[in-house]
DNA sequence: GCCGTTTTCGGCCCGACTGTTTTCAGTCG
């Protein structure tokens, strides 16, 4: 059993306990288990496997989530779930999916009316009965019926690089509205996650009323959630939403931390500040009645002895333990990448040439490119067979002779459906770079797709491979990045590829990389560029690699190509690589 | 249900907005 699939029952008990209105510090504490689980860099079902670990040292799992956890993995079931689920038809939760109805209204339409799916909630609100309830009323019904057509879109996450655009856009738009001094974007787009659900725009103004006149005229908004004096919420076409918050300059630093986040993180934060008897929210830290800071960030974090946590650490994952040991990483950025370890060219499915993407990473500042065209098996994308590949890096010899930066020999090899690598030995023997990856079989079972995928790692030629973080098997992203490509056969692969195994899984790269560093390994982050602007990409993965807390050395790129060759040692020889 | 540099019991972040209410509950972030 999987993280994932653990993190999903804990979620779902939790569900059920809200419909039911149980203790909501109760419900927090399992939403805060499945949370630990889901974001765990390796595997929980090991950690009950191994009898000298204890699922009680990690924060949040308590005596009886950890045995509830056990339980689950060790009969694949649990009976408090069942129990629950004999209670509430499983159905009744999709009804918490349309905006604006929670548990308590949803309790009420399921025991007064008996409705569990959308259907019968539609019919129920076009008869008119659901005003007929107490609490209830014309206003309501209305809103739940436009909810029962936003419910499938709802909680739709778009990637990082999608949201960047509407950022852009907005902040353009908001620019030529009066009386705005600071502006700035919160919430998770600051945070750099992989996926955004919604945006924040934070913004410093005396007089709110014209920057809320001006948000309602951005192009694409569907239409106003909420209006009030302080915020505003609107939904675009799109179904994406931006909440707007305006607050005074005394206050800004603090609104932006606040809305920030993440939920979590905060929740500790509040948490330390009360034990320091000061109080925290979006407005300032305060002393009794005394506003002590708010202005700045830094400030507000100063004021509770804490350093400025990068946005892209604040999780509640492990910042509050660095910090407090004095030890918080100085993230890897991305002017420390030297070179890019994966792209193509129009010798198979890119748009652009070798000699383009040279000219285009020598403009980006890089000192070195792997150059890795698809192998002949990618049939679709015109795959390289031995005699072009050779002529392809023939042509590399002589281009070398003319550039200022290394151009590497590479390839992508294709991990073959029946296992094995889609280029003969000798032929690999030659390259400086081989990427292994996955393009076909993609519908074999995990642990073929493991095996083909270890045995493929341990190919003497083998310099790295691009791990399945949901981009490699099944789903494809928008940009291309190939962050967790893995250098070193220090690291453990097969819990990697356990702990990676949801193929349709978002949001996994950052807890890869925090995987491979802590099995002692290196990350490679890469574009996997289809052309010139695809070397662009390479800072989204630098953000999931900061996620993670990695330092400049625990990037494999951000070393010299001849540093790097001297750490991968070639053919064979970087079984050396990897842990000291 | 979790947790502990005042605690093994009694806390657990907190404010904005809406709709249905006549002073507040529900939802959201």
């Amino acid at each position: 059993m999987t993280n994932d699939q653990v993190a999903d029952v804990l979620d779902q008990v939790a569900d059920l306990l809200e419909f039911e209105g149980a203790n909501p510090f109760r419900i927090r504490a399992y939403r805060g288990g499945s949370r630990v689980v889901r974001e765990l860099t390796e595997s929980v079902a090991a950690i009950v496997a191994d009898g000298s670990r204890k699922l009680t040292d990690l924060p949040g799992i308590g005596k009886d989530l950890a045995e509830k956890i056990t339980t689950l993995i060790e009969t694949g079931r649990l009976p408090f779930l069942d129990e629950l689920l004999a209670r509430i038809p499983e159905s009744v939760l999709s009804l918490l999916r349309i905006p604006g109805l929670g548990p308590k209204k949803a309790a009420v339409l399921y025991r007064e009316l008996e409705i569990v799916s959308l259907e019968q909630l539609r019919a129920a609100c076009e008869s008119g009965a659901v005003r007929a309830l107490k609490g209830f009323a014309a206003k309501t019904e209305e809103a739940i019926l436009a909810g029962i057509d936003l419910a499938a879109s709802a909680n739709e996450r778009i990637y990082w690089s999608k949201a960047e655009d509407i950022v852009n856009a907005l902040l353009t738009h908001m620019r030529s509205a009066k009386g705005i001094s600071q502006m700035e974007i919160a919430g998770s787009f600051r945070r750099g996650r992989e996926t955004v659900g919604d945006l924040d725009l934070l913004v410093d103004a005396e007089n709110s009323a014209p920057v809320m006149d001006r948000f309602a005229e951005f192009e694409g908004i569907a239409d106003i959630i909420a209006r009030g004096d302080t915020k505003m919420s609107v939904r675009l076409k799109s179904g994406l939403s931006i909440d707007l918050r305006v607050v005074p300059a005394e206050s800004f630093g603090a609104a932006w931390q606040y809305f920030t986040g993440s939920k979590a993180h905060n929740v500790h934060l509040r948490g330390m500040a009360k034990k320091q008897k000061l109080k925290i929210n979006e407005y300032g830290v305060f002393r009794d009645e005394k506003q002590i800071a708010g202005t700045s960030e830094a400030e507000v974090y100063a004021a509770l002895g804490l350093p400025h946590f990068p946005p892209e650490l604040r999780e509640d994952r492990q910042e509050f333990q660095w910090a407090a040991e004095g030890d918080l990483p100085e993230l890897v950025q991305l002017s420390d990448i030297r070179g890019d370890l994966h792209m193509h060219t129009t010798a198979t499915d890119g748009k652009n040439s070798l000699e383009e993407m040279v000219e285009a990473a020598e403009n980006r500042g890089l000192s070195y490119i792997a150059i890795t065209d698809h192998s002949q098996r990618v049939t679709m994308a015109h795959g390289l067979d031995p005699e072009r590949l050779l002529v392809q890096w023939n042509h590399i010899d002589k281009l070398n002779k003319d550039v200022k930066i290394d151009v590497l020999k590479g390839i992508e090899c294709d991990i073959l459906e029946k296992g094995g690598l889609d280029l003969p030995d000798d032929i690999l023997a030659q390259a400086d770079y081989v990427i292994c990856s996955i393009h076909y079989g993609q519908n074999q079972s995990q642990s073929q797709i493991t095996e083909r995928m270890i045995e493929a790692i341990e190919h003497p030629h083998t310099t790295a491979i691009a791990h399945p973080t949901g981009r490699l098997i099944g789903r494809r992203k928008p940009y291309a990045i190939d962050l967790a490509a893995v250098i070193s056969s220090a690291v453990d692969h097969k819990k990697l590829l356990e702990l990676n195994a949801n193929p349709a899984r978002l949001d996994l790269d950052d807890i890869t990389c925090a995987a491979v560093k802590a099995e002692g390994g290196l990350v490679v982050i890469s574009t996997d560029a289809h052309k010139t602007t695809g070397l662009n990409s390479m800072r989204y993965g630098v953000l999931q690699a900061r996620r993670a807390g990695l330092t400049k050395s625990d990037v494999a790129n951000t070393r010299t190509w001849k540093q790097l060759r001297k750490y991968l040692g070639r053919a064979g020889t970087k079984k050396s690589g990897g842990k000291k």
